[in-house]
DNA sequence: GATATATCACCCCTTTTGGGTGATTTTAGC
DNA sequence: GCTAAAATCACCCAAAAGGGGTGATATATC
């Protein structure tokens, strides 16, 4: 018993967080040592708690799941957190990533895949449902309509990275100034007259 | 029959293709159009062929699957491609997301994920296994022990994206100066001295 | 053979950069 | 409440980079 997998569920849908519990709870090793209807109802007494895991939603009253990520994370920095939410933008996504979530499933997710992903998140993995994956394979995928050429395109990633066009010139074994050519061009075609243009329209359009 | 969905199969290792081949095949609307050793055997009939998946792998004879994924896009644009491969390195798993591969398995994924995942990019889906979405959340992760304070985060992020010092402090509605204070810190506390080491150091150890 | 691409050359001037050295005010941790 | 860290601003300097203009040439690619 003691050895049990200590969970916190946090979710306003009352409905929802009771069926969680109830789901969870007929896990053998799993223990819901509590559950809340918002962060800031939990924030008290997670520390006491001390879960292993957190299901957290997103979209909750007061404090929402994605500010309370880091603050979790700080006062319990061995908890693993899943996201558990209707929410699902790329943007959203990202964000919850970045805040540090350790997985991110979508409320369509199955009795199984949320227990799984509950195992899963324990032994350091991360955890994505289909939907979520699918979101976050599609905003990698380049434009392939681009307007710029490879070389352009390869210079517009240096610049992107930072390198000035000296570097680039020695790096790529052409002169500084057919890389002054390239960067004319790359400018005309997105209609833009800066580097930090130049970088936010290739970006938005996925040419780099 | 002819409603059938056309799958093609580009795998060197004959045990697994005959292996694929057989399991596929077994699927009531799938239809194994042909099978090929590697990329190069396959170049010349797969507009013949004319799958609507090919299941791909990367470690190959001659031409990579990778390489090879720019090339049949070009040729098939309507069909989806599926890595299918042991590699999944985080720079593999990009590359082939960028180079426009629907999905991403690695070779320990069962049989039903497979024939779903051939299904799933069919309806326009991404896919991706549970390792392989394990390292892409892992690469989104950011490093929580980052030296640099938020306002310098912020400021770094800024430079990432091509902004000058003046943008900057237009933006942020500070003093050229007081971003010119803190770009010499980070510096300072990235033990570098020029934007492009800043953006490279930090983008390698994720503090942005 | 025409068009796109990649390569290089030289003009101009303005902006940006990076280094140095300082100070003040908030904010946050103990 | 004290102290340290963070954020803010000021002014010096010279070198580097940026951006605009106008050209030429070779090599692909179609």
């Amino acid at each position: 018993m003691s050895n049990n997998l200590r969970i916190v569920i946090i979710e306003d849908d009352e409905i929802l967080r009771k069926g969680y519990e109830l789901l969870l709870s007929d896990v053998e090793d799993f223990s819901i040592v509590n559950s809340y209807g918002s962060y800031d109802l939990a924030k008290k007494q997670l520390k006491e708690d001390a879960p292993q895991v957190i299901l957290l939603d997103i979209n909750m009253p007061g404090t929402s799941g994605l500010q309370a990520i880091p603050e979790i994370k700080k006062m319990l920095s061995n908890t693993h957190i899943v996201i558990l939410t209707v929410f699902d933008s790329a943007e959203t996504v990202f964000e919850a990533l970045n805040m540090g979530a350790d997985g991110y499933l979508t409320k369509n997710a199955s009795s199984e895949k949320i227990i799984e992903a509950i195992r899963d998140v324990c032994n350091g993995g991360g955890v994505m449902s289909i939907n979520v994956a699918r979101i976050v394979m599609h905003s990698f995928q380049k434009n392939l309509n681009s307007p710029l050429t490879k070389r352009e395109t390869e210079i517009l990633k240096r610049i992107a990275a930072g390198q000035t066009k000296t570097q680039i010139a020695d790096e790529l074994f052409i002169d500084q100034n057919t890389v002054r050519s390239h960067v004319k061009n790359i400018y005309i075609k997105l209609d833009v007259n800066s580097k930090s243009e130049a970088i936010k329209t290739a970006t938005k359009n996925r040419f780099i």
